[in-house]
DNA sequence: TGACGACTTCGCGAAAATGCGAATTATTCA
DNA sequence: TGAATAATTCGCATTTTCGCGAAGTCGTCA
């Protein structure tokens, strides 16, 4: 017997299986030391594959596979020009997050952080 | 050699190569969707580690490793009471990250988001 | 057309994550 | 002390991820 998802919550909404699903996919991409180093080299603009091998550290094979997992997550888009391919962040706002993550180690007591997310 | 770490920046700091590691260890921490329904389920307050295993919905074995990750990760706190352990979440504004991604997921165009972030 | 450069896909082995039950530790209570 | 409950650690099999080089694809330019 399926359980059938309840939508009945006061405060806080029990998150449905798919959108646990979801979130985990997104920061399951941002979850690895290369790749967080793709999405910080995104943070000025669109930078080619190959610049980014670099930035990852590893070869272009394996910084291709990367991609792929961060495009998966819908956190990059591609575009080709020439025979070169730029990528960029879709949403920039993650680079807030990996802020907020430094502030938190560093021992700050922040009230409330402003967020410039996906204008 | 030791590079050191450089602070001279002016729009965007270079990350260093250990902050990026930490990073990517926070979100890996999240990225698993068992590991987000724990979160989710902080979110109102303590639970013990029972009950979590129930909202994650896995063995209670399993849910102690996951329950092990997210601690080493820094993102919950442990604390006995009696024969059962409480754990609550040490710095909420994971839900904000995730709820940013709902968001974006629904097509929103959010121009600045307030994260209540770890008061 | 043919050579070159930029990327991706393929194939492979090594490493890490996942999940569970059994065994172990810790705490309460009769 | 001894039983019962809560939680963790251990051992093991399965799956996934990682990283690389080799090979293939796509676009450019002589």
């Amino acid at each position: 017997m399926q359980q059938v998802e309840k939508t009945s919550q006061t405060a806080s909404p029990k998150p449905a299986r798919a959108s646990l699903k979801r979130q985990a996919e997104v920061f399951k991409a941002l979850g690895h030391p290369g790749r967080m180093a793709i999405v910080h080299a995104l943070g000025h603009g669109a930078v080619c594959a190959c610049e980014l091998a670099t930035a990852a550290g590893c070869a272009a094979s394996t910084t291709s596979r990367h991609l792929t997992v961060l495009r998966h997550a819908g956190l990059i888009a591609d575009e080709r020009r020439g025979q070169q391919i730029f990528y960029r962040l879709t949403c920039p706002c993650v680079l807030s997050f990996a802020e907020c993550i430094n502030r938190v180690d560093a021992g700050e007591k922040v009230q409330t952080l402003q967020v410039a997310c996906c204008a």
